[in-house]
DNA sequence: CTGAAAGCGCTTACAG
DNA sequence: CTGAAAGCGCTTACAG
């Protein structure tokens, strides 16, 4: 411990501590209220001499803003809420980020929580985020009703959802093209000679699920190849789970020649499936990740861009709170395919 | 979009959009102020028919109560911040997501911002979060003089540092044994017969670099190996930077046989370089990552435990709320080697 | 069981 | 240039 360092007390957690107010900074300084108020806010109509006198019982007193206080006057509350599946999840890491590098530039900031893909706990969330007065609402959504909203925006809490569309409301929506990313994923590995081609996703209420089956079933039809229930496992996507539905696919006299992963948590654990496997499997998974390009062989992915992602949607939102923005939207950005090897693979038999 | 959704205007968003407050309540269901705060929070002594009466018109209204004028009466704002480095680094989500569900277990929300480790985004940061009043500072610091919270302190904002020590104050923190970490990984490289090896780290001003510089030091130290200057690199983290000081270590007439990567960020460019050298070079990481494993070979590292950094901070942080917890401590977690290939490489001359 | 008054720490709208 | 009064939406402390 350096020499000037030293314990501070620390006081009593009553009525924030005992700290000092406007009003004891104004009977230090000898003057109003309202004069300290201006010194604070770097309003102008002080003299010099004032404002120093001010400026000094700050100081001496350590005087800091109740921004509490300043909220429930002024009615905006320079917050939003971002309310996610888990902040542990590469996918929202990036996504966060541009998030609240938007709302730093706008002055605000930004409180965010995760869901655990459970929808109790996103309305729980959301709500407590509205009790707050946030001026704006992120939402990643878990459950497919979002109703219990619309007093919130009818009041002024602006809305934009982010990766899944609102349920059973209109509402700003940013999201990936899913259906178009996985047709273009499927219709690569048909391309490359395949046609017996698994599909591993999430619970299909969950709608990137949905829509990503949708896209597979699509390059399947354009392609003219019937698809085989035993091809399509949809569920909860633990190591576990998504381990037995790949040996499955894998195995008996017609295994599939190659696996197309609905989301990144899918495709890692595919990709260890597939590492014991002597057999060559094809394999093309949506969402980039980390490190993907050096593994043996790389792992074809469809890239969608997170940040973009989080960056669109919080612009959207700002742009509802400066009154530009009326009518809601549903912005789909593209993705993007990435060859590295695993999806180039012809088929083993 | 399906017929039941429909859009919602959304109100001017001055003074919250004329949201109902208790008030409205209180004259609409034709009771006093304070019988409408009485349902709003549960409290007894309210007959079932008035308690009827109030929540019918809490529903007509669409009434939230507004948690800001609460807070501004209650002094505690169930709320805490968390200042890190980068949301988008995947060391500080599963961090984050700890410290979220302990301060969810104490019904606080989470707020967090980054500091992309300019001390000085750190301070307005940690400040803007002391005017909001949250309750307690969860701070990864990226500046080495914090004596800017002795005020806030002293006023009774609870604190606690994470994964690097507070700067010329005296303050909880919870952080790894980067010291023993760095010296246990380099001392297995040694023990695998290499002697001219590599550290590559970020700018020593940050602590955990300086420590892991401490560790692979102390290694070479009890091994009786003279260091280099040429075998140690510190600077910032960037791809660019570390590709050069890699490949500078693997040139000239006596390259280094094994690196040691002194974090998550640098291990990964490092992982690239080698993959495009003929030569086998052993390396060992600070930090676990995904598919560490899966690549060939596997890498080895030390990895900390994120997850439990946040919660032993976070549950540090209530216990300070909760006036438990008088004298700062610091509380050091070990490190874990994981062996999987990469640092059991022999040296290759 | 119920409610009127005062106050939390600021800003707003005025008046001097 | 300066400041007293009222009010933001709640809770506290009290009285009936």
């Amino acid at each position: 411990m350096p020499e000037t360092a030293h314990r501070i007390a620390r006081q009593d957690r009553n009525r924030y501590g005992n700290r000092p107010t406007m009003k004891d900074v104004a009977a230090r300084a000898g003057v109003g209220l309202k004069t300290v108020s201006r010194v604070v806010n770097g309003e102008p109509g002080v003299t010099p001499d004032t404002e120093r006198r001010v400026q000094e019982a700050i100081d001496a007193l350590g005087f800091r803003r109740n921004d509490s206080a300043r909220v429930l006057r002024k009615g905006r509350t320079a917050s939003i809420g971002l309310v996610l599946e888990d902040l542990a999840d590469p996918f929202y890491g990036p996504l966060s980020r541009a998030v609240e590098e938007v709302s730093r530039a706008h002055g605000s900031l930004l409180i965010n929580g995760s869901s655990a893909e459970d929808p109790d706990r996103e309305q729980e969330l959301a709500l407590a985020l509205c009790a707050r007065r946030v001026d704006g609402l992120l939402i990643i959504p878990a459950g497919d009703d979002h109703r219990y909203l619309e007093p919130e925006i009818r009041a002024g809490v602006a809305t934009v959802f982010l990766d899944r569309p609102a349920g059973r409301i209109d509402a700003d929506v940013v999201l990936s093209d899913n259906f178009g990313g996985a047709r273009d994923g499927v219709a690569h590995l048909i391309a490359h000679g395949h046609r017996r081609i698994g599909f591993i996703g999430d619970m299909p209420r969950i709608h990137t699920a949905a829509e990503r089956l949708r896209g597979y079933r699509a390059a399947m039809e354009d392609a003219g190849i019937p698809v085989e229930d035993a091809w399509m496992s949809l569920g909860v996507t633990d190591p576990e789970r998504v381990r037995r539905a790949a040996e499955a696919m894998l195995s008996g006299p017609t295994p599939v020649t190659a696996v197309f992963a609905a989301n990144n948590r899918v495709t890692v654990t595919v990709v260890r499936v597939l590492a014991e496997h002597t057999r060559r499997v094809a394999l093309v998974g949506f969402d980039d990740f980390e490190l993907a390009d050096l593994l043996r062989p790389g792992v074809t992915v469809v890239a969608q861009d997170a940040a973009q992602l989080g960056r669109k949607a919080a612009e959207r939102l700002f742009g509802q709170l400066d009154g530009t923005l009326d009518t809601p939207e549903r912005i789909e950005l593209p993705t993007r395919l990435i060859a590295r090897g695993s999806g180039e693979l012809p088929p083993a038999d």
